[in-house]
DNA sequence: ATGTTGACACCGG
DNA sequence: TCCGGTGCCAACA
């Protein structure tokens, strides 16, 4: 398999499958739709990520993009997400897409 | 087909 | 831990 025709809608469909204050990676989201490429994911967002809960989708350094980080961080803290200085705790809310992970 | 840009990730210092 | 440069893949002109 190689290349789904319908990746862009798995991605979207990923995006709205996170739940509220959890986060995923670019590069897991990627991953978890099958896309080699975490850009394709961000490419894809651009388009119709105003359709999806885009705030809920940041770096794999925990941190947001250029254009969004000051609506993503503010999103993200409404949602119940903690953020250290524009880095989110992605060990604590990482969602690996099964369910929520409760580490303690 | 080629070159450039990009909502990224990884490695080295 | 923070900063910079490099690599990967896909979409666009």
């Amino acid at each position: 398999m190689s290349s789904d025709p319908d990746l862009p809608q798995r991605i979207l469909a990923c995006v709205e499958a996170i739940p509220p204050g959890h986060v995923m990676t670019y590069g897991d989201v990627a991953e978890y739709v099958g896309s080699r490429t975490p850009r394709q994911v961000g490419h894809v967002l651009a388009q119709d990520g105003g359709t999806v809960p885009w705030h809920r989708v940041l770096r794999a350094d925990g941190s947001f993009a250029d254009h969004l980080r000051d609506e993503q961080r503010q999103r993200l803290i409404a949602e119940g997400v903690r953020v250290n200085n524009g880095r989110v705790d992605l060990r604590r809310y990482r969602w690996d897409g099964r369910a929520d992970a409760k580490s303690s």
